[in-house]
DNA sequence: GCCG
DNA sequence: CGATACG
DNA sequence: CGGCCGATATCG
């Protein structure tokens, strides 16, 4: 079994806006020649931003949207020609929601072909083609043209479980450098057009962290993603409206970051000495508010200071050693690769002894919010291992080595990844548990039936 | 911090 | 175990 | 108002 699988985030219910940008729009969606994934997401939006999506044409009904004006056959002749609202190319909802903004209808206008019913040419130039040479038929254009404009949607589910392809293990893998992920904004690379913003964001994380209070933390953690992924970059606060995550508060910030290009309450907190030394604290892997304060309140005031201090854990020691290196970011290429080498790795150290076995949890975190992070980490453990999002990291220097070797007989040089390999290993009830009957009660004893040298923690050189 |  | 921490 | 992530992972 996983020791974790992968956690089916039921989709939160997604909050209404009904002064979104839709607002007052009582809205038909002609379901011809469009994807129903597409049509879906787009009637939540519209939903969202505060639309009403009816199933049928009713007197009420303001616009209707097609993808050409062939797909108006779909609906009934007698309502088509009753109807006084707006005929809209789905373009124009594509094109709203990418800017965040209500666009003006004109360019988007598809005429109702009261009779005959045949492609209308006009509809053609008002929507104009970069290469009308490209296009056949009508359907070609906008088939054409929605291609360039869409972005796939990405769904953000990691895979789980075993490696299922990705066999090779050439160095071939490792030393290919190919940007795999600068030109289509995608669950990978998102557009992150509004660093400005999310980057005080960032720092309030860590800085509300260092203070303690991990539920406001929390809350900026989880607008990040929200914010960069976002197709556009805020200029108004009304683009940001509605956003899941982003309340009255933020709404604040993002106005005063996008009108003065700063925060004055993050300045506030970085002019604060005792702050800013206990957020340095808390970036050391492995420190929290509550050791942060403590060391702060010892009298420690820089990271060397640290350094000297031996209250400090396994692990706050290898964090405060790899200070730097533990933040870097892995290309996902990379961690691809490592990945398959960590499995077999794995499989060698464990020889499929157990039932908590090595399995990798790959892909993308389903955690709330994160699932659209630009990142990936890699965490092993003695008995499984997590390709999981930001780092690798480890607390011990014995499998690290072990993995180390493996790995550079392999080809691979781990070094300048950054990839330190995790060997804090626990017993008791995370213990091996095995159907082949093997536990562990102590960290010793896994060890042991790893095959291990068993190095009191103070023998471990790091 | 956000949300219900 | 509770406390603490990470992403 | 009160509750709020993770079938969290690890440490002492």
């Amino acid at each position: 079994m996983a020791p974790r699988t992968a956690k089916s985030k039921k989709q939160s219910p997604l909050s209404i806006d009904p002064h979104g940008i839709f607002n007052g729009m009582v809205v038909f969606l002609v379901p011809m020649a469009i994807q129903p994934r597409r049509l879906q997401i787009w009637k939540q939006k519209l939903l969202q931003m505060g639309a009403v999506v009816d199933d049928s044409v009713s007197k009420r009904t303001t616009h209707i949207f097609a993808a050409n004006s062939s797909s108006l056959l779909q609906v009934n002749r007698d309502y088509l020609k009753r109807f006084k609202g707006k005929l809209l190319l789905y373009e124009w909802l594509e094109n709203c929601l990418q800017s965040g903004k209500r666009l003006s209808e004109e360019p988007y206008i598809l005429k109702s072909e009261p009779d005959g019913a045949d492609k209308s040419v006009e509809n053609s130039e008002k929507v104009h083609f970069e290469s009308p040479e490209a296009c056949l038929s009508e359907d070609d254009c906008f088939d054409h043209k929605r291609i360039k404009v869409s972005c796939e949607d990405p769904k953000p589910v990691g895979t789980v479980g075993n490696v299922d392809n990705q066999r090779s293990t050439d160095k071939r893998d490792m030393n290919n450098k190919i940007k795999d992920d600068d030109k289509i904004p995608s669950l990978y690379s998102p557009p992150d057009l509004n660093r400005n913003i999310t980057e005080i964001f960032g720092k309030l994380i860590d800085i509300y962290r260092a203070l303690g209070e991990e539920r406001r933390s929390f809350s900026y953690y989880k607008a990040i993603p929200v914010i960069e992924k976002l197709p556009y970059k805020i200029e108004s606060v009304d683009q940001v409206k509605h956003l899941p995550t982003i309340g009255k508060s933020m709404q604040d910030h993002i106005n005063e970051i996008v009108t003065t290009g700063k925060l004055s309450k993050l300045e506030h907190f970085e002019k604060d000495e005792k702050v800013r030394t206990i957020t340095l604290f808390g970036e050391v892997w492995g420190i929290g508010p509550a050791t942060a304060l403590k060391l702060y309140e010892k009298g420690h005031r820089n990271l060397d200071d640290l350094k000297n201090d031996d209250s400090l854990t396994n692990s706050q020691r290898i964090g405060l050693q790899f200070f730097h290196d533990i933040k870097k970011r892995i290309p996902r290429h990379e961690v691809k690769d490592m990945e398959v080498l960590l499995q077999k790795v794995g499989e060698e150290v464990l020889q499929g002894g157990t039932d908590s076995g090595v399995d990798t949890y790959f892909g993308l975190c389903t955690y709330p919010g994160q699932e659209q992070r630009h990142r990936i980490d890699l965490k092993v453990y003695p008995r499984s291992i997590y390709a999981f999002g930001q780092i690798a990291w480890t607390g011990n220097d014995v499998l690290n080595r072990r993995l180390r070797l493996l790995a550079e007989s392999k080809g691979y040089r781990l070094d300048d990844t950054g990839l330190y390999l995790a060997a804090q290993s626990s017993g008791g009830k995370r213990g091996l548990k095995s159907s082949t009957s093997v536990s562990c009660t102590t960290e010793k004893e896994v060890f042991e039936v790893l095959g291990f040298p068993w190095l009191e923690p103070h023998e471990r050189n790091l």
